[in-house]
DNA sequence: ATCTTTGACTTACCAAAAGTAAGTAACTAT
DNA sequence: ATAGTTACTTACTTTTGGTAAGTCAAAGAT
C-alpha cells in the first residue's frame, strides 16, 4: 500500500507565495514595528530595527507597500517627509505574528539549550 | 514632546532570534509538512516540497534538528533509511503556522490584486 | 554668496546565502 | 560487471543581502 503524501509545490500551493513573502528576513519585523508605533517615518523605522540597512528597509517597504500591507504617505516638503503606517490587511495579519513572538519568547530558552547540546554532540 | 519607539536589535530582542530562524526560506514549510504526514523520509519530504534543493533540504534540516523542531531517526541499512518527525516543541509551534497557513490561503487573491494594481502604477 | 544640514532614498561594489548538477558510500538484485 | 537504491556532500554559479558613498532640493548658518 502506497503512503500518500501531501504537497506543496509553489504552483499548486497558495500559502507558499504568502510563507515566502513575509517569511523574508524582515517584512515580518517591519510589521510589529509598524503596528507598535501607528506612524512613523523612514529613520525611525531604521533605528527601531536598529540593524536593518537602508537598502534593505527600502526594498520591503516596497515589498510590503505592493501587497498592501503598509500604506506610505509622501508629503510634499524639503527636505522629505515620508510617514508609513499598516493597513488593514497588515492588521489582520498581526495576531498571527504576535502569536509566533510571544511562543519564540516562552520557548527561547528551549531552543538555546537544545542547539547548545546539539553542537557539544558534533 | 519626544516620541517613544519601540527598538528590536538583535541583542535585546530574544524574539528576534526565533523570527530569524523560522524566517528562513524552507523551516516553517518543512515543519507544516511534517507534521501534515507524521513520519517522512528524506526524499518524501524533498518530494512533498517539490522545489526544495537536496542541499537546503539537508542544511535546513539539520538547523530544526539542531533546535530541537525536529527529531531524526537512523537505520543502519543499506541502502540509507532515515526518519524524520516533528517533537513536542515542533508541534507547540505549528499551531501558529497553521494559523498563518489559513490566513494566508484567505487572503492570498486580495494580496495578488495589490500587488497587480501597484506594478501597473510604475 | 557659498557651505552645511536634513531625510529619504539610490547606486556601485562586495559578501553571504541559496540553487544546480554531479559525485559518494555501500550493499542488493540482474 | 552493471545498475539501482537512499541520504546525503562537494564544487560551482546565481541570487540575495550588506556597506558606504552619493543624490536631490531647499532652508539656515557663516
Amino acid at each position: 500500500m502506497e503512503k500518500s503524501i501531501n504537497f506543496y509545490n509553489v504552483a499548486e500551493c497558495p500559502v507558499r507565495n504568502v510563507l515566502d513573502k513575509i517569511g523574508d528576513k524582515w517584512s515580518l519585523l517591519i510589521l510589529l514595528v509598524l503596528k507598535e508605533n501607528e506612524v512613523l517615518r523612514f529613520n525611525e523605522i531604521h533605528k527601531s530595527i536598529g540593524d536593518i540597512s537602508q537598502k534593505m528597509l527600502s526594498v520591503t517597504l516596497k515589498s510590503l507597500e505592493a501587497d498592501g500591507f503598509v500604506h506610505r504617505k509622501v508629503y510634499a516638503e524639503i527636505p522629505p517627509k515620508v510617514e508609513y503606517t499598516i493597513t488593514p490587511l497588515g492588521t489582520s495579519l498581526l495576531p498571527h505574528i504576535d502569536a509566533l513572538a510571544k511562543w519564540s519568547k516562552e520557548h527561547i530558552n528551549t531552543i538555546m539549550q537544545n542547539r547548545a547540546a546539539y553542537n557539544n554532540e558534533l
